[in-house]
DNA sequence: TTGGTAGATGACCGTTCGGTCAAAAAAATC
DNA sequence: GATTTTTTTGACCGAACGGTCATCTACCAA
């Protein structure tokens, strides 16, 4: 709103601190005062920004979220792009960003949306809810996407909302899987038969 | 091997008190202090019988794995079921089984070999590869019922490890999507939808 | 009867955890 | 220039963390 030149920079370092760590590792295996020796932050400094710990991976949630939606997600579900070439390009994406991740760190790190989901949305409803609503965008854009393949007669119909989800639960059961083997190529592998998923409408 | 009767009953009692509060937090949120407590085992005890912490999560994995090698999965995957009825049989069962879990805890807890792999395997290999040991045998169930049903001509041919592992990878992202949205009702609507997944033969 | 050993006890280790707070410094406002 | 607000500092809190250890008890076999 106000300022923002220097002042919301400690915040900015400590979000930038906090979000490799949450990724490569856990949210309870990430101490603050961790990210604060990271950032060059102190801990007073801290919580002056962030009320608690919940609300500092929370805003690394936006981030993230922010990041992948002006990056592969745009990307791959460019309008211009035939509706199935969307869903081969996200694959894709996320098979590139996946090894190059573990090229880098040495490690496969899969999802962090799907990471904290299973590590906390059992002991913490307000992440789970902001997770869940990760999880719901993601799921518009596939469903989005099969109602242009179906309405351009590429896809024979079907439900396209429950088929968006079995897509995206998909998506996050190969990730899994591949952070089980550390290898970004189980993605490569099983990516592409997320088009054969198919729910049929009308199931009453 | 040896004595057995009342000796290694505060094994026993330890994982027993480990068992429900890994599967229903996490590895990190659980201390061995409430362990103990719980199991009514002085912590010099505990360390009697585990050498770490990893050690006794190992232990519950086993088990785990032991509950669903002699429950559900050998129920789902007995070979006088026709094969894809087998898969059916699968997705019931774990349906019924988080339904049941939320009834009674409030709370859908999901796949505990899931949710640890994506909260661990970045930070211990050891536990990744007992974790990889598990899914590699579950894969191998699959495939071998793809195997069956294909070679009886219930459905066409088709690479069977790679649709095995793809429904494999399916059948944990549903869960997971079921847990973030704390709904067993997930897996209901999406879970059928496993048997649509293909992964043709000799792409070369 | 004497060891040996498996098991249980409970105090103790250093470290880290998330979080608080009063005071000082810096910046913005009037 | 005075005042108010934002930001920073660093010491501090109690609790919990995983793990260790010397000691004691029970039971076994020789």
């Amino acid at each position: 709103m106000q300022r923002m030149n220097i002042a919301t920079d400690t915040r900015s370092r400590i979000i930038a601190a906090a979000k490799p760590r949450f990724h490569s590792r856990s949210y309870a295996n990430v101490g603050i005062q961790e990210i604060c020796e990271s950032a060059g932050v102190q801990k007073g400094s801290f919580y002056h920004f962030f009320p608690s710990k919940r609300d500092l991976v929370m805003a690394v949630i936006d981030e993230f979220a922010d990041d992948w939606a002006h990056g592969f997600v745009a990307e791959a579900f460019d309008p211009a792009l035939p509706p199935m070439e969307r869903i081969d390009y996200l694959i894709d994406a996320a098979y590139f960003w996946q090894k190059s991740i573990k090229e880098v760190h040495g490690r496969m790190l899969g999802c962090i949306f799907g990471n904290l989901t299973l590590e906390v949305s059992t002991q913490d409803d307000i992440l789970r809810a902001k997770l869940l609503a990760i999880f719901t965008r993601a799921k518009s854009r596939f469903r989005v996407t099969l109602e242009q393949a179906v309405a351009t007669g590429i896809i024979p119909p079907l439900d396209t909302a429950l088929t968006a989800e079995a897509m995206l639960a998909y998506l996050e059961g190969v990730i899994l899987l591949a952070k089980a083997q550390n290898d970004p190529e189980v993605l490569y592998r099983l990516g592409p038969a997320i088009k054969t998923l198919r729910i049929e409408t009308g199931k009453v």
